[in-house]
Formats: structure tokens, sequence, C-alpha cells
RNA sequence: GGCGCUUUCGUCUAGUGGCUAGGACACAUGCCUCUCACGCAUGGAACACGGGUUCGAUUCCCGUAGGCGCUACCA
């Protein structure tokens, strides 16, 4: 390979939310192009009028923000070989067409799609190739003459891309190593249509590859099969010594069962299978996204870039610098891998463990504030740093120290039977007078006086402790007792645990 | 059906001819402890099968079986 720079594309089809296993791809491609000071280039392949979905191209393009994946080139970035939107790039595959046609790579077809339809339901697996191209309306078969005539009638019809059977065509993928095919089982593609003026995928992906410098296609494997025929269609055009290099990666797989992970998956186990929530434009139905299920876009990079790679190394762990620093091609696993949503949640939790209290304040002050409450960002940043490590999700911060804003109107019944004994109220009314009289309410200090005082009785640690934290929280958990008494401070400490003395007799 | 890709613990994977087959998630147990968690420690758990090649195969080759993909005027 030649020291070409190294620039690489991601280029969905705008005809809906991306997939997750999309956005792998995408990953995989601006790891590669980053790693190697090269460039991501941003395409939409449109070439599918009916297929258009309003909004997915933007829906996309925030998907990608969010990610923190950044394209050098492309839809909305600018750069030199655009546009980059292939339905505004007509006149190109058309120049690109007429140059196979004047060359006898490809050849006009006037068989209908519903022509072609009772072949197949005739025939059994009937084939447009060179066994069967001979019989059909084109103007391999058609003289000279007639073919003119049709089109000057304003027929509709299609190129075929003429695949001469019998060869031995030979794909060098960097991550499965040489696969062969032999082209007598390829069919003559349709490359373009008439009725529309658009090429399809194959010519449209191979002319703007070429033209756009592409250096390494990396794709999903169900590409696999027909990279045979890019590689053709590259020969056709001369253009086998600039042909990118390419690498297919492996699919994404259901968490369990068979298959390819699909939004059902999602919507069955519960996690979902598309970066931002989607609403369809047509039939209104909402699929939810990463994003809005309070994944970190750290965790779910991380995730995504372990599910078919690794290292080599014991790290799992990997920031997106990091990952860059580490990847391989050579590395990716050539077997699809299931989606363990299981593991995606526990990188979820150990960013939040990671991150910064601060930031993850941040993250949970909407929350709060949600809930009716408005707690000062000081305060929030503590309650956050004693409570992060128990949650896998930011928005479960709530049910676990929502106790620090709002008094128990309830006492659990199972932990008042466990924790409130007969002597509780009594034990309770000593602890409050001594509180009371402590002028520092510093949790040191709490801790110092309280502990003085049960040694001094002979109480049981646990017994004060626990009906503290029954008065207190309401039930038998949080964290340590005077990390909570001393963030609510003495009055809101005094009143809950008067409270609990009256109502709890 | 045809063609192609693929196959190590339940899952993601390390491994590249000789290892007690390593790690992580999940699971179980224990420790910690004023509760619930976190955390920590420990444990169970895998080379699909059959032939070769070799002194020796998880590793190389060939079959079989399973899995996945493609087989459109969709990408």
């Amino acid at each position: 390979m030649s020291e070409r720079k190294v620039r690489v594309r991601f280029a969905p089809s705008p005809t809906g939310p991306l997939h997750i296993g999309g956005v792998r791809t995408a990953l995989y491609n601006y790891l590669f192009a980053k790693q190697n000071g090269g460039e991501l280039i941003f395409r939409i392949e449109d070439t599918d009028s009916n297929r258009f979905v309003p909004g997915a191209e933007e829906y996309i393009l925030e998907s990608f923000r969010w990610l923190g994946i950044k394209f050098d080139e492309g839809v909305t970035f600018g750069g030199d070989c655009g546009p980059y939107r292939q339905s505004e790039r007509r006149d190109i595959y058309k120049k690109y067409v007429q140059v196979l046609l004047d060359n006898g790579k490809a050849y006009i077809a006037f068989d209908t799609p519903e022509e072609l339809e009772v072949k197949r339901a005739e025939i059994d697996n009937f084939q447009y190739d060179a066994s069967t191209r001979l019989s059909m309306r084109n103007s391999l078969a058609l003289p000279a003459d007639e073919v003119k005539a049709l089109i000057d009638a304003g027929k509709q019809y299609v190129v075929r891309f003429k695949v001469e059977p019998g060869e031995k065509v030979v794909v060098n993928d960097l991550i499965r190593g040489v696969v062969t095919i032999d082209s007598s089982i390829l069919d003559d593609k349709v490359l373009y249509k008439s009725a529309d003026e658009l090429p399809t995928y194959h010519l449209a992906n191979i002319v703007d590859d070429h033209l756009m410098n592409i250096s390494h296609v990396i794709r999903g494997e169900e590409w696999l099969p027909s990279a045979p025929l890019h590689v053709l269609l590259y020969r056709a055009f001369g253009w086998e010594d600039t042909m990118p290099q390419f690498a297919h990666l492996s699919l994404l797989l259901k968490p369990e069962g068979n298959g390819k992970l699909s939004k059902r998956d999602g919507d069955r186990l519960g996690f979902p299978v598309f970066p931002l929530e989607w609403h369809d434009p047509k039939s209104g139905a909402v699929s939810s996204g990463f994003r809005e299920s309070d994944y970190l876009p750290e965790a779910v990079i991380n995730f995504l870039a372990l599910l078919g790679w690794n290292p080599g190394d014991d790290v799992e762990m990997m920031s997106m610098d990091r990952l860059i620093e580490k990847f391989d091609l050579a590395k990716c696993s050539k077997a699809g891998a299931r989606f363990d949503y299981k593991k995606m949640i526990w990188f979820n939790h150990e960013y939040i463990l990671q991150k910064d209290d601060r930031e993850i304040a941040e993250i949970f002050m909407p929350v709060v504030q949600s809930h009716g409450v408005e707690p000062d960002m000081e305060l929030l940043t503590r309650i956050v740093s004693l409570m992060k490590g128990r949650v896998n999700f930011v928005h479960e911060l709530w049910d676990a120290c929502s106790f620090y804003f709002i008094a128990p109107v309830e006492y659990d019944e199972k932990t008042v039977k466990k924790r409130w004994k007969d002597d509780s109220a009594a034990k309770m009314a000593e602890l409050a007078a001594l509180l009371d009289g402590l002028d520092d309410f510093s949790i040191e200090n709490q801790d110092k006086a309280v502990h003085e005082w049960i040694e001094a009785k002979g109480y049981g640690m646990g017994e004060i402790m626990n009906a503290f934290r029954l008065a207190l929280v309401g039930e038998g958990k949080g964290p340590q007792m005077f990390d909570i008494s001393g963030l609510i401070g003495k009055k809101e400490t005094l009143a809950r645990l008067n409270r609990a003395i009256t109502v709890l007799g």
C-alpha cells in the first residue's frame, strides 16, 4: 500500500434513525482516521428517493455530535469534494455511466420490474447475467436501431453492469484476509435508473469513493458479498490502482436467540438500540435512545468500541483518545458480537464513578428540579459524591437520595418492625436532646459526641443508628448517618427525629 | 436452494504448535459495616464435532454441524 493520505467515510442512507450498529461502524471509521492523521467524511446516500425519511439526516448528525464523533468533511461540514449528498450529484453519475456504456462495460436494459418479477416466478433462481442477458430486452440482444428508437420514444430503462463470467475475483480484506469469489455467481447489477436519473448504491458508491479519494472502506459485513462487484467496477473504470482497501466489520447480534440486533430486542429487554430518541414522522411511534435513557456518551462509545474489537490487553476503560491510540483493524473480531446490554450498564456505572462529582451533579440537577426541589449546586455536589457509587444511571440518584430533600411521610413497615423497638422512642428523645445541645453540628463533631454518648450509656451502636436512620430516611438505606444529618442540618434533623418519636411511639 | 463469512466460559473476548487456556460482564459465596449500596476477595464456568499434518494441536489443513450475511430498478 502506498503512503496515501487516509480518508474514510461514513455514508448512511437517511431512511430513519441511526442503528447502533451503524454507530459502531462510524466509530471505527473515526478511530481509524484519527489514529492515522486522516479525515472522516460524512456522505448522504439518498439514491433511493422512495425511502427518504425527513429528519433522518439531522438526527444522524445530532447523534454524532452527542457521541463526540467529529467529521472533517461532508454534508454540513464542507470540503473540496462536494456536493456530499448523492441526490445532488446526478450529473456526475450520468457522466460516469456513459463512460461504462462507451467502453462496453455496461449496457442498457428495458425489462421492467414487473417483467423481471414474472421471470423470477417462472424460472427458479433466475438471475440477470451472462447466461440470460441475451434472452432479455437490452442493448446487447436488441438491434441498435431498435434500442435507439425505444430511448427516443421515452421508454424507461436501466443501465446494467456487464459482468464477465468465469473469473476469480479477489478481495483483500483487512479483517478477513483474501476472499475469492467466482464472477459467474454475480448478476448484472443495475447501476442506473433513467426513471429518476439516479444511480443505485453500487455505482454511486464507487464513483464517490474514487472522486473523494477514499483510501479505506470500513463497513458492515453485509457488504462483503458485493465487494467483488465493487472491485470489478473499479477495474471497469480503470481505477484499480487507487482502489480503497476494504475492511468488513462483523455484525451486532441479539443479546439472546438468533439473528441480528433489532429494535424489538431493545423494547423487549429494556434497552435502546438508537443513539437518540426517534419520533417516526409517519407512524408517530417513538423509539427510545441512549441519550434520553440516561447513558453517558463516553460509556456508549467505550462499550461499542469493545464490541468486536479489543486492544489485546486487560484494559477496558478507555477514553476516546485512548481508543484512537489503541485501535487496530487487524484486531477486529470476525464473528458477530451479541449486544451485551448488561455490560453497557456496567460501563455507565463506571463512568459515573469516574466523572467529577460536580459534573454528575450538573446532569442530575434537572432531575432534582423536576421533583420541585431547588438545591444549591454545592450541596448537590456533596450529595452526589456520597451517592453516585450506588447507581448505574444518573436519574437513579433521585430514588437513592430524595430523603435529603424530602422528609419521610411514611415509615417502611418492615424496617419499623426490625429497627424500632419499644425503647427506641425514649432513646431517640435522648439523641435529639444531645444533638440539640451541640453548637458545632459538623459531621465530625456529631460523630464524636454521639459515639461518646453511646459508649457512656452502654447502648448498642446498631440500635441507635438504625432507629436514627429510620427517623431521618423513613427506611433502612442510605449513607453513613452523620452524612445525612450533617447535610440536612440541625433543625431538619431534630424535626424528623421528633416526628418519628410521635408517630412511631 | 446458491454463494460468502464465521465458530474459546451464559455474554464480550485474550491466545497465534507445548499455558493449571487469561481478563471483563453476569452469577454465587465471603469480607467490610450503623442500614442499603459501593468496594474488595474467592469460586463455578469454554477451546462445536470428525478426520488429517505433527513428537505434540485451542492454534495449521480438510470435512460435518451450527450461527450470520447476501442473493432487488434498498442501502
